[in-house]
DNA sequence: CTTTATTCCTTGCAATATGCAACCTACAAT
DNA sequence: ATTGTAGGTTGCATATTGCAAGGAATAAAG
């Protein structure tokens, strides 16, 4: 929310006010990992976010480009979140936590053959859940 | 903090509670790729991060397994913080997400060499990274 | 041995952010 | 005309953060 205009920030700071938060994570991985494109999908993910949380969030995640919020033509009191490539982006760097937690974790629910697929050929991985998501924004 | 004995965790969800608030991952960054290891180095990161909110990080980065405090028996009252490797495994999600921000924040502070190393062989620079960190430990 | 400095914090309090429940608006279906 | 659904907003209690001040333990100086 604070905007530094500072030249020469981190690159870390400036991920953290993007994604630095509890919950803009968790969107992203529901929004690129698992499909979900509506606010009602959203709002049942198994970790319980808010809806007053998850209606900020995605207006920043719009402010800071993360995706373009559309209503659906033939039902205008839906809304659409379509992942910008900025988002899609992100999805290494899912992928990269994801492979750090499952590591450390040991109640993860990481499926041993993902983890192993991603270590063999992570691009691959990336490749394909990337292309995944773009064919569901239309 | 709150620990979720649940089975079956989401890897996202685990890493945001180890590192998912405003101020971890940046003490991380200090102590991992700046070879910080003191309280009064941490201190002055131009984030300006508060003492009270510093010390309580650094309990629960310990509580979580990511560094180990001692003391320097040379001189008692100064503290040494050093990386686990749980700790040390996280070059490689600081390095995308650095990836991501330079790819992305116009103002970025990352000399295009260093980008350009990454891109061609991210392994390598995780390797020298990660051995530099070692190699302050003692 | 008394005083001063340094390091690593802790405490109190105000400001901010979060979580919860209730409510609301626009549109659609009946 | 009424009822239902999608996507929120609002109010308020609680939790977290940020700021300024202070404090304990050790070390250095005189």
């Amino acid at each position: 929310m604070t905007e530094k205009s500072s030249e020469n920030r981190c690159p870390i700071d400036y991920a953290l006010e993007v994604f630095g938060d509890r919950w803009t994570l968790l969107i992203l991985r529901d929004l690129a990992l698992s499909g979900k494109r509506q606010y009602r999908d959203l709002i049942n993910s198994k970790e319980g976010i808010a809806t007053n949380i998850l209606a900020s969030r995605l207006r920043k995640m719009e402010v800071d480009g993360l995706v373009i919020r559309q209503r659906k033509p033939e039902d205008k009191r839906q809304v659409f979140y379509a992942l910008t490539e900025k988002a899609l982006d992100l999805v290494p760097v899912l992928l990269e936590i994801g492979r750090w937690s499952t590591t450390y974790d040991e109640n993860s629910a990481t499926p041993p053959a993902l983890l192993q697929r991603y270590t063999e050929d992570p691009q691959q991985l990336i490749n394909e859940l990337q292309e995944a998501a773009r064919l569901k924004q239309r």
